[in-house]
DNA sequence: AAGTTTATTGACTCGTCAATCAACAAAAAA
DNA sequence: TTTTTTGTTGATTGACGAGTCAATAAACTT
């Protein structure tokens, strides 16, 4: 049975089960039986390719982080102008791929193990601070030296929608997500643009 | 040593232990022996009051529910007209016994609780409906049907603040939090009182 | 063909922890 | 003064779960 070059794709299975698992139950309270049973491989080899939970864990934080910044990054390709660019920046936040009940409940539990593990800290740092960075260049030609108290409040009312989509029924609305944000948004412009 | 009338007190340094060692691991993984240590008596008389430890969590969440309640009702009852009231119940959202490490670690667990008991769940949602309830009176007078949208979009903001304080070192700023949702408020009253 | 590397798992160890229990002590009620 | 109620804990039980290990097997190397 034994194929060779079994572990980008063991690694790739158990990093979509954790975050399925995460998702699932709300909780880090995942046993890593749990996980490699979904990826249809036995504990042990979830072990012998990651060497522990954490790792999985951060593993998960990292591929959920990335496929965040990979759907920014395309939006703004297509997107010119610093308005069409912020909107190209919500519309990816909350965009069907992230904006999904496991990933936002991945997400909660993300900032639960930044409580306790620095390197979990540290990617949820990078994420505030480039979210930050991207908005901020959009925003400063807009809103000159509002910009930076603008940037913190449209990151922290994300994260505030994300937080709150947990205890919601039903499939996340991303849309009325965004247009939350860009009501913000257009209140603090249009305030601005006098 | 047996005093009698002991419950009351017993519990009520449980309830404290509870938040207290929550909001210093930064999760839901303290042990009912740890808690008890710190409320200063043996696990098994945990287990005596509480039945368990869920019942432990759920009274903690009660409590910083609550104490959160009696603040907010507390700052509006000095408040008069919309404006004043609005400021009140931020100012309290964000008032040194509220914002604080511990609390705010609390919080945070308490969202990861909520996916998992149900009663949690409850709690928070209670929490939710009150805070909006409170907001969209003082808004519907100032900003009419935009009132909803507007309350929704506070609603987040203040939980999004609070998520992101805990990634933040150093003590919490409340001043810094509250100007940060007035000038998102200030924004949406000026566009509106055209 | 012999040896090495990679893949894979069942069984096991070891620690932890929630929950229970038996037992003891003091106050209150009878 | 016996009995009951309330307070309290050390010791124990029983379950569960992370991580290890020995063993097996297929594929590559020499």
């Amino acid at each position: 049975m034994p194929k060779l070059g079994m572990e980008p794709i063991r690694k790739a299975a158990l990093v979509k089960a954790t975050i399925v698992e995460i998702g699932r139950t709300g909780s880090l309270d995942v046993t890593v039986s749990q996980i490699a049973k979904r990826a249809g491989m036995s504990s042990a080899l979830a072990h012998h390719y990651f060497g522990g939970k954490e790792a999985m864990f951060l593993a998960a934080m990292r591929h959920v982080l990335s496929l965040y910044g990979a759907e920014v990054r395309g939006a703004l390709l297509s997107a010119e102008g610093p308005e069409a660019r912020l909107v190209a920046i919500l519309r990816a936040s909350f965009s069907p791929t992230n904006f999904r009940r496991e990933v936002v409940g991945a997400w909660l539990n993300f900032y639960v193990l930044a409580q306790t593990v620095p390197e979990a800290r540290r990617l949820l740092a990078i994420y505030q601070r480039r979210l930050r960075s991207n908005l901020l260049i959009c925003l400063r030609p807009l809103v000159g030296r509002e910009a930076d108290a603008l940037a913190d409040g449209l990151g922290a009312m994300i994260d505030g929608v994300y937080l709150r989509e947990v205890l919601k029924a039903g499939p996340p609305d991303g849309a009325a997500a965004v247009s939350m944000l860009l009501a913000y948004l257009d209140a603090e412009l249009k305030g601005n643009r006098q």
